[in-house]
DNA sequence: TTGTTATATACCGATAAGGGAATATACCTC
DNA sequence: GAGGTATATTCCCTTATCGGTATATAACAA
């Protein structure tokens, strides 16, 4: 994995919302499809896209798969997510996305999504 | 320009390494050909897109042109060319072209390019 | 003017990227 | 087993990207 590779990764708006999410820690993909408001395949596709390229790990729990950030990113993914950290702040997307979030994991109700409500069934 | 947009410049190998090489100050065509060995098609055409998306800025002199990073980059450009600084250190194809742009920029026999041999003329 | 150097553009082909619709798979529950 | 939920994959289309060959432009020099 080089460095043109982690820059393909981030060079997409949706998977840049994804890596921001995980950012604060892991996901399921009902979480993503909830908080960026997109559809399956898309969020899926993307995963699988980060996933090739090493900048996300993937664990089956129960009938869900959880995304993380690597356990031990390289140096140069671990520079980039820090300035991707700092970056994303300028930009109303991510903050909308981490509001979103926010709100998921504070239990909204109970139309929120099983994974959310029940994180420990969910394992997340 | 927004943060996308930054990735997506960074995404080339080709980009990456002229970057690098602006990264120690600007440089006319020539001696990007020179040191990254590349055709001047590739490298007018690269430089084109970096200077579309605002990550260089251009200037001609005489029948030459000067490329540079901008004077004011924007938090999110200057972020993400510190990252690149630290990371190409990791990579052999950087470390080459910096060896060959000292070479250069030293002064090296008749053969090299006019605008390496004079570059109070060449503006540069 | 003509020629020369430096750089840019147009055009073409091959490949990759991104998105959606439909379908498949994996796991759980009953 | 059947049915449900969560996720992945396949197929197809459209558009972007990248590279090369050939040609055009800009500025200088004689």
């Amino acid at each position: 994995m080089d460095l043109v590779a982690i820059y393909q990764c981030l060079c997409d708006r949706t998977r840049l919302r994804i890596l921001h999410l995980l950012l604060s820690g892991p996901l399921c993909v009902c979480h993503f499809q909830d908080v960026l408001r997109e559809p399956q395949v898309k969020v899926s596709k993307h995963l699988r896209y980060l996933r090739e390229n090493g900048l996300v790990e993937a664990e089956r729990c129960a009938n869900m798969m959880i995304y993380r950030l690597p356990a031990k990113p390289s140096a140069q993914l671990k520079a980039n997510l820090a300035c991707l950290q700092d970056c994303v702040r300028e930009e109303k997307v991510f903050r909308e996305d981490a509001a979103r979030l926010k709100k998921l994991r504070d239990g909204f109700g109970p139309d929120t999504p099983t994974c959310v409500r029940e994180p420990a069934k969910a394992c997340c």
